[in-house]
DNA sequence: CGAGCTCTTGATTCTCGTCAAGAAGGGTGG
DNA sequence: CCACCCTTCTTGACGAGAATCAAGAGCTCG
């Protein structure tokens, strides 16, 4: 049996097939969440139940797949691409409360109804479960529900370390802490000394993110542009030229 | 078997003791978190089992017992008095990312080290588990780790308030949901149409709360004061006035 | 009754938000 | 392949809201 809490696997997306086995369904021998999604303490046979009760759904970038305060009948799991999550107030102001990557475990936060909403930022895969059949498998799997559990407590760390940055951080720490984070989601290619990124969100995104204005959050970038601690690049790419100096800009302004 | 998330028990202070079975441990028998903490979900059999691999502990108020990053080792329900759980900057900064009453476990958060630290607001008494037999236990008795997945179901979903609070809420605003929130964290005696509360903790407690200095939480409920939506009293005791009112502020402004 | 907190209030500063305009980038159709 | 349009991004000027600095009042508790 494994740990109570966070022993979550690790994320190796360019060894992701590794994690497949010869005897599970077709569509997750290939599945880039098979290694780090919730189906991860499953074996071949077991992902077979789960699998006939999900199903494959796509939709294209900045589709909202589910609405806030709805009734929550289904599950998600992220196959492919980038997904936020958020919640808002009536009169429009909206804070992302995470971002989404393969493997990602949607549903989480629920109870009777969605507490939050969810829209895809790119092109999105997503496994669908039903609430209803998703459960009877949990409790056929125990393992299941363990994962489920080590995934929420590391969802609650990643809630207070957000917490931290909106509620005492300055813009240009949260900026840095946002880099660095994106930069441990692993969108990133890392060459010697320098870490090339790809954000495929925009800068409305990041400041709904990070309790800023689009503008605060160019002003900023564009500062950190200056002083040479990032280049940018078309095509929403970034490149940290000092990993370590974002580190203590991420904590001491 | 109850709901994969958040079917948490309704908490009933006033009732609490109904909740306690004559088989129980005595001491479990007078608790307050009998009906609402983990232990809910144990018959009075399972529950020894539980009380006797925890030990009852007090703490003076403001006395740390939870060390950020320190290792692990065990986890806490809290059964009397009111803790507040954080995370800090090196600099001194300091973010509370929640309060706990009795009922509240604590330890949902940890890796092997914990996350985040904890102290006492007034005096507590706590349950402490080793973390080590607790697991045991969780594994002897599934229904334990049903309800752990339900409480950091819970905990995200607050979670995830806290940061639209944070993120994106004026000063008004965010004073007005905390006054809010802890109506229904349920200190308080309600009245026929005014709700008298009381706030054990300190203006800078609350202002590490809510993203905020103390000034602005003293200015804010001055404002509130002078506009006749609450009336304040000795021993931090607030009076709400119009709790509608409230609600409306903590949504816009 | 006095010491040390906690809380309130005022004056001032500063960070970030707002408003506005223009540049850059991406996609589409001719 | 280029012109055009729309969205996204950048930059500047200005203002508002909250932080900071400072002083004094109000509570608690020994």
């Amino acid at each position: 049996m494994t740990s109570l809490f966070s022993e979550r696997p690790a994320i190796f997306p360019e060894n992701c097939f590794f994690a497949a086995e010869g005897g599970d369904p077709p569509v997750c021998q290939i599945c880039r969440a098979r290694g780090s999604g919730v189906c991860s303490v499953l074996s071949p046979e077991e992902l077979s139940a789960l699998y006939q009760v999900s199903e494959r759904i796509s939709f294209p970038p900045g589709h909202i797949f589910i609405e806030e305060g709805t009734d929550a009948w289904c599950f998600y799991n992220v196959t492919q691409g980038t997904v936020k999550l958020f919640r808002s107030l009536p009169d429009g102001r909206r804070q992302i409360t995470g971002f989404g990557s393969p493997g990602c475990f949607i549903g989480l936060a629920v109870t009777e109804t969605y507490g939050f909403g969810a829209e895809t930022v790119e092109a999105v895969t997503l496994c669908r479960f039903s609430r209803k059949k998703l459960e009877t498998l949990v409790n056929r799997f125990p393992q299941l529900e363990r994962r489920l559990l080590n995934e929420a407590s590391h969802e609650l760390v990643l809630a207070q370390d957000q917490m931290l940055l909106l509620g005492r951080k300055t813009a240009r720490e949260r900026v840095a802490s946002f880099l660095l984070t994106r930069i441990a989601a692993d969108d990133c290619e890392h060459t010697q000394d320098s870490i090339v990124l790809h954000l495929p969100m925009t800068r409305a995104d990041i400041a709904d993110y990070l309790g800023l204005t689009i503008e605060t959050v160019s002003r900023t970038l564009s500062r950190m542009r200056q002083d040479g601690l990032i280049r940018t690049g078309a095509d929403r790419m970034i490149e940290i030229r000092s990993r370590e100096r974002l580190r203590t800009l991420s904590l001491e302004g």
